[in-house]
Formats: C-alpha cells, structure tokens, sequence
DNA sequence: TAAATAGTGTGATTTAAATCACAACGAATT
DNA sequence: AATTCGTTGTGATTTAAATCACACTATTTA
C-alpha cells in the first residue's frame, strides 16, 4: 500500500484494472444497465448469487448483519469496481448484502453469459481469475488485520485501507477525502463507536492524525497506523477498502 | 453444513470435487511429484506464489504468525484438496505460510501450466473458477464467525466445521475422529488455550460436547453449538476447516 | 523406572473492549 | 428562534478475554 500512498495524489485503485482493454470489452458486451438509488440494495444475503455487477458510478457497501443487529461492514466498491461471485452450485447464495451509499449505476453481467466469454476467450478466463484472487487476497488481508492486533490495531489498518482508496496526499499529509462517522469506522472494523471515538482521540493527540474541514481525516504519521498493525506493506491492490 | 453432518457417516469433502473428471485430468497431467515431511514448510510467507498444489496424502495446515509470536491458523487442507492462488502480478507472493503436519505427497501445478490448460479448455476454466470462488467463500465465512460472536461462537463454529470435515456419525453424537489440543483449537480461533480450556469445559459440563477415547471430541447437542454461532447453514463446501 | 516433556485444569489478576449514561455540538427542519 | 436529529466526546461500570501462576496428569524417552 505506501507504495501508492507515498507516490501519487489520488490513488484509488479500481478492481478492475487487471483486465486488458480487449477483455474488458468482452465483459461490457454482456453487461445490462441499472441503476440504484441510495440506500437501496443491489442484493440481500440469501439471494441466489448467479450475476455480477459492475460499478459505472456511486457507491456499494457489502455487509454482514449479525443477529443482534450489529452491522460488519466487509467493503466498500465504488466506480471502476467488480462485484460478485460464481457460485458452485447453480443455487449458491450471497451470504452478504449489498446496499448503495450513493445514486449506483451499474452493469449487470449474468453468470452464463460470462461463462460462455470465458470459454471462448482464453485471456478473459485467466484474467478473470487474477480478479477473483486479489478479491479473496483482499479479504485475507483484512481478516488478518482485523484479527490479530486488536481494535487499535483494526483501526489503524482501515485508516491506511481508506488512505489508499479515497487519499490525497497533501504537503502536511494524505487528507481522506470522503468523511466517515465514528460509527462508519466502527462497522468497518466490528467494534463500537465509542471505541472508535476513544482511538481516534488519542491518535488525534499524539499527532497521528487531524481532523480537516467538513470532518475529513488527514493521516500524518503514517508509520505510526503502520506499526499499530504491524503493516507488511501488501501491495495497494490488496490494501484497499 | 448440517446436511452433512445429519445424514452421512463420514463426510469430508474435498474441495476438487468441484471439477469433472475430464477437467481434473488435465490437471493431473500437469502436476509434479513432490514430497513434503512432517514439520516441513510447502510453503512461507512472502515466497513467490507461482504454483498451485494438489494434496495426495497428508495435511497441510495454513498459517499466519502474528508479530508476537501467535500463529492463526487459517485453513487445514487433506487428501483431495487443491491448495495455492493465482498472482495478479508475475511477482505476487503469499501471505501466509504452509506447513505439513504430517507426511504429505503433493503434486506440484506450475501457473504457467495451468494458465495454458485454462486456456486450451473452457471447462477447466469455469470449473477452477467455482473452486477459487468457494475458497474465497470459506474465508468469508470463517471471517464472520471469528469475527461476528466472540470467542464463544468461534469456538462452536469451528467445532461445526472440524465435524463437517472429520465427524463420523455415532447413535449418541458426532465423533470428531482426529484429535486437537487446546492449543490447535485457539490457534484456529485466535485465543489462547487456557480460554479454549475453560469454553470446553462449559461445553462438557452443559453436555454439549464430550471427551472420549484418545482425547476425541464428541459433538452431543450440535443445535446448540449452532446457536452459539447463529449458524446460518452454509452448505458443506463452505462449512469446513 | 525415573525423568523429561507436552498437555490439562483452574484460581487470581489485569487489560481491552463493550455497555450504559448523559452532556454538548452542529446541521437541518419547522 | 426553537426544535429535532444525528453525531461527538467522555466519564463510570461491566463484561469478556488475556495473562500470570502453579498444580496436576498423561505421554515420551533416556
């Protein structure tokens, strides 16, 4: 991720950048336009997983809801990305929903016809599944951050996440350019606001991070997130939201 | 996972039951003998990740060690199983390890072989990429239950999924028939023994779970361990260790 | 057969994080 | 200008889990 973080100025790195223009093109040939408005969803956990989705304009967040209402928040897409999945089964299901954050427009590309691209294109088959395991890299990555090094350690790793996907760097510091509430963090890394809140206070303290104009984060020391979470510099494909 | 658990006597499924046997074929003809002894690593983390590995015999435990010390064991593959990922770069690595907890034979798939198999036929190409999307299935689904209901629900859903993948059917319970310790079983959850120890001993005292001949846990009242989870009934090739 | 080693079981204590409770702020609404 | 609502900040308390400490029990192995 310090890769992208320490070398450009607007760095979100859209899953679908592994496919070469001519595979991409492929897949737009199967794709049907839709739109979703805020706070819609673009599917329910339990619905039968048999198309995938692809991000022209707004926002998804994908999340689990726990039984007792507590939301984990495990993405969040946004233009350029690819949503979904290939089920086993011809009756696989999502087992997370999708809801939009913003007004969506999407392409919808149905499992069949992008099996059928696949068996005629060699190179979208091998690039498709480059796509899908940086997708599960992403999850592993995550998984780890949000396992072994605590809530402090949680928060720091989603802030560098959030600085790769929505940073601009700046003379002082990468300034997260989209706000989040202490609640939006605190779903994104399965603790409570007030936990948030308190984390926040003394990384603000010890001069971690500010908070800018219209509640936006700016990171300034970026190697102090890094140690919190013991960081192994993933590559900023993997070290996204 | 409950349709295994409740209707067959031995029921670990291997995930390349996923490809055909025509697919799976080709895959063998690719592969390259190797032998991996007990305590040998197949695999450390930031090694290059350029080969795939299919399991012929032994077990395969996936690892992440912590900064302090602690490992977090992250899947344990057997016999059947395909083991590995696809890099998006030339130079994509893993980032995690792989050791072998007992002797194992694996065949060895080189990426390059396989990118060319993928290739050459289109159901090789599907077929590889329901297995990849039921790995990635897996570690979301492990990724709720350690994260979602405490190191309670960990406990139980991993108890679920360790007889998913080695519970024999008995008239009075589930028979997990290889053994854990304490410890493995904090390893796969991210706790420490003394807390497996004292969740245990609940279980056993609740009559939940049992201890019987060589140190084999026995699963009583699997409904309950499901409630400690809110197991969601994920099907058996996602409910697995 | 004794010693060493690996694993279990449990108390006591500490620490991390969740929960409860409430005051205060700021933006939008009436 | 007053009210509502979503959000922030922070104290006090409770709960979950980690840590420390040590006795005990199996299982190896010398």
């Amino acid at each position: 991720m310090s890769a992208c973080v320490q070398q450009q100025n607007f760095c979100s790195y859209q899953n679908t950048d592994i496919f070469s223009k001519q595979s991409f093109q492929y897949l737009e040939s199967i794709m049907y336009p839709r739109v979703i408005e805020k706070d819609q969803y673009l599917f329910l956990d339990s619905d039968r997983a048999d198309q995938l989705y692809y991000m022209k304009k707004g926002q998804i967040k994908i999340t689990k809801l726990a039984e007792d209402g507590k939301e984990l928040v495990l993405y969040i897409f946004q233009e350029g990305d690819l949503i979904g999945e290939l089920g086993i089964t011809a009756d696989s299901r999502y087992n997370y929903s999708a809801k939009a954050t913003a007004h969506c427009e999407i392409g919808i590309i149905q499992q069949q016809d992008l099996e059928t691209i696949i068996w005629q294109h060699g190179d979208v088959a091998v690039e498709f599944m480059r796509w899908m395991s940086n997708m599960h890299a992403i999850t592993r990555s995550k998984f780890r951050d949000l396992m072994l090094y605590g809530k402090k350690g949680a928060l720091c790793s989603t802030l560098i996440r959030l600085a790769n996907s929505y940073g601009i760097m700046t003379p002082t510091g990468i300034v997260i350019s989209q706000t989040f509430t202490n609640n939006d963090l605190a779903e994104l890394i399965g603790t409570t606001r007030e936990t948030v809140n308190r984390m926040l206070s003394t990384l603000k303290k010890d001069g971690v991070v500010s908070l800018e104009s219209e509640g936006k984060l700016k990171i300034i020391k970026l190697n102090k997130l890094k140690e919190a979470c013991s960081c192994e510099d993933c590559p900023i494909e993997i070290c996204r939201i």
